[in-house]
Parts: C-alpha cells; structure tokens; sequence
DNA sequence: TAGCTGACGCAAA
DNA sequence: ATTTGCGCCAGCT
C-alpha cells in the first residue's frame, strides 16, 4: 500500500457518523492538498466497510458516486441524517 | 519513461 | 442555475 492511501483511509476512517466531508478536504487533512481526484480513484479500490466512503461528497454538496450505487449512498446518508 | 484515466475542484462563459 | 474547459494527483497500462 502507498503512504498516500494510508493516509487517505485513515482521515476518511475519522469521519463521525452524520457528517461529510469532501474529496478535497480528505485530501487536504491527509496531507495531499490538491489531490481530490486521486482520493476518489482510491475510494472506488475500497471496499472495506471499515471506511465509509460514502460519507465523502464533492465539494458542491452534491453525493457524487459510490461503488454500491449512487442512490444507495444517498440513501445511507439520510439515514445518518445528512441533508441533501 | 510516457501516456491515459477518473467516485474531483474551480473559474469562466 | 448550468455547462464547458483546464488543472490536479496518484495509479495502471
């Protein structure tokens, strides 16, 4: 594994349950500013549920995709309670 | 080593 | 509010 998604995973890991934070962010508290597109290329290797990456939208607020369907993570995120 | 790709970001039209 | 174009970074071919 790369010291990049180490890092990524890990920030990603920290989410609390009913926020979300975007790619940029991830990156940016990961120590990759700058490198949003590399974290989603990361997200959709993952599947570990041990990170949940559908807590991770893009920047605009929109959900953006999701290996498991894009409705589902907004689904999941409703559940948590995050407005849409 | 060089080039292509994509769960993005942002400014401009 | 939308769509278009260009930059960005790590990973794979």
């Amino acid at each position: 594994m790369s010291d990049f998604s180490e890092k990524v995973l890990a920030v990603v890991r920290a989410i609390p349950r009913g926020q979300v934070m975007s790619y940029g962010e991830v990156a940016k508290q990961a120590g990759y500013p700058g490198a949003a597109r590399a974290v989603g290329s990361l997200m959709k290797q993952n599947y570990d549920d041990s990170v949940p990456c559908h807590r991770v939208v893009r920047a605009d607020g929109r959900a953006g995709r999701y290996n498991r369907g894009d409705a589902n993570k907004i689904e999941l995120l409703r559940n948590e309670g995050v407005k849409l």
